[in-house]
DNA sequence: CTCAGTTTGAAATTGAGTTTCAAAACTATG
DNA sequence: CATAGTTTTGAAACTCAATTTCAAACTGAG
């Protein structure tokens, strides 16, 4: 099932209703490769969109939290940032904390030592954080 | 090098000064086996010292965390938590979303494939922060 | 179409984190 | 030990992302 077709059944399921707003921010935020803040992301609808305001993108964006077609990050700068979520390959990330880059990466191997360790504690995990700080290719090289 | 040592010298070096509160914030940072907040730092402080301002206490654990005896965490409730920091054995958090509830674990082969990632993306690692969030034994078998 | 319930958006509020500033404390020097 | 020159302290103010408020607009079941 895809990503519209989720957040349009939990709407249902919560008596919630679709709107317009709804509809444009989740088709924005979809198209998005981007990991955007709020912020960020009502900046870009806003060049299309100039009459949708702040505090929608704001709800909307934690409403996709809750039904699982994102994921909220932080990468410790202060802003929540939102991801679509991919459920057939969960990916982790390298932060640059020179030019604020941010490389994705897959390692199953971790997957699967993560699942090991939350065993050996008897628990249950229903999701996880996992990013490596530093300096990509580029910023090791200058300064 | 124990930690107050690294503190003080770091002190010096800054051209900063030893002052009563900072020894103390320290002294009860130190002592403390959870993974405090400043606020919950400053509650816990005000018991036997409640003349130490809460200014005080953020730019304290600022200073433990910029000279390397403390980190810093988030766990995704809105507060930073500082905790010492160990460089003898480096672990990571498993979180319980409903008791709070927080164990630290060690899995070295986590480590060495995280330093394999990194070189894969000619990435210079300076920190990480790995967390699984989910339901440890107690809760999960409640509710 | 109608109407009750929901959503919207501007503005206000919250709260963690940070900064300000005058008074107090610290350290090196006389 | 006294003094001068910094730094620190703590209360209060400020910042800024996140969240809430509320009247007007919208949605969708009937």
């Amino acid at each position: 099932m895809d990503r519209v077709s989720v957040f349009n059944q939990y709407l249902r399921t919560q008596g919630l209703k679709s709107t317009r707003q709804r509809m444009i921010i989740l088709e924005t935020f979809l198209d998005s490769k981007s990991h955007y803040s709020t912020e960020e992301l009502y900046q870009l609808l806003r060049k299309d969109h100039p009459r949708i305001g702040y505090a929608t993108v704001h709800r909307t964006l934690k409403l996709f939290a809750e039904c699982g077609i994102a994921i909220e990050l932080n990468f410790g700068d202060g802003q929540t940032r939102f991801e679509p979520h991919y459920t057939e390959h969960h990916h982790d990330h390298l932060v640059c904390t020179r030019c604020g880059k941010i490389i994705e990466f897959v390692e199953p191997r971790i997957e699967h030592l993560q699942r090991e360790v939350a065993e050996r504690y008897d628990f249950t995990v229903d999701s996880h954080r996992h990013e490596l700080y530093g300096r990509c290719v580029r910023c090791s090289q200058d300064s």
